[in-house]
DNA sequence: CTCTTAATCAACCAAACGGTTGATCAATGA
DNA sequence: TCATTGATCAACCGTTTGGTTGATTAAGAG
């Protein structure tokens, strides 16, 4: 037991995780059925070493589990990881498109109508 | 004109720009209602000028846009960009999860099962 | 015109990231 | 036992990131 206490900053990890291609391009190939640390690697240009690092990069987010099968160690892609992805952006997004949506009604065929207001009264605190 | 040319990378500094817990906050604050620069900077310990930088990564990554408002720079958020962002996650996610479906279905009540398997037949080259 | 306010530009710095090479561990197979 | 294969550990290096301070531009307000 050392790290892997968050509880907080897992959003972090997984966001920073995809923001790399060569990692992305693995979500994407791990989609399609769980791979080894090889494998992976094949389609670039880069040592297994650098591959192993990526997929530690993606384990210790919490996209990615790995199991053993003899001296070979696939890699799994955990879909409930990215759909918490998605929670979060699908949040934001939405409280934006529903504030948008509320004004545009409000004055529906009114003045010139110059992008949104800030709606002054609503929750604070969130960071995260 | 410079740089700003991708259609390709605009994933890469989308989901970059969302790594950072600050600029996840400035996200967060933006979807209640466009902000400037001195307001998103106020619930941080940081200067402004950290501040406008945060902001240039997220316009850069095209989740937000800036108007002008007198001496004042408005900072809007993009819900269409953060849907851009759900759809690449969800796309994987649902293939992960389809195929799972699949192969949970073809075994039903069978062997022992553990996890995966490669789906030895499919499409070939993604690349993001 | 001058002063204040909002925000950016520019140079700099410590820390983290992506990559490399080289050595090591772990499990098989001869 | 020993050599091989899969994968990790460890140290190092160039570039990028997040932050700072200091100077500068842009628009009002006095």
């Amino acid at each position: 037991m050392e790290h892997d206490a968050p509880g907080s900053d897992t959003l972090d990890r997984a966001f920073m995780a995809l923001a790399d291609p060569v990692r992305r391009a693995m979500v994407a190939r791990l989609s399609r059925g769980d791979a080894t640390v090889n494998e992976l690697a094949e389609p670039f240009a880069i040592t297994k070493q650098a591959v192993s690092k990526h997929i530690q990069v993606l384990e210790h987010a919490g996209l990615v589990t790995r199991s053993r099968d003899a001296q070979r160690r696939p890699v799994h892609l955990d879909a409930a990881a990215l759909e918490r992805l998605t929670a979060w952006i699908d949040n934001y997004r939405l409280i934006a498109e529903s504030r948008f949506r509320q004004l545009d009604e409000l004055l529906g065929a009114g003045t010139s109508h110059r992008q949104e207001e800030n709606t002054p009264a609503q929750k604070k605190e969130e960071l995260t």
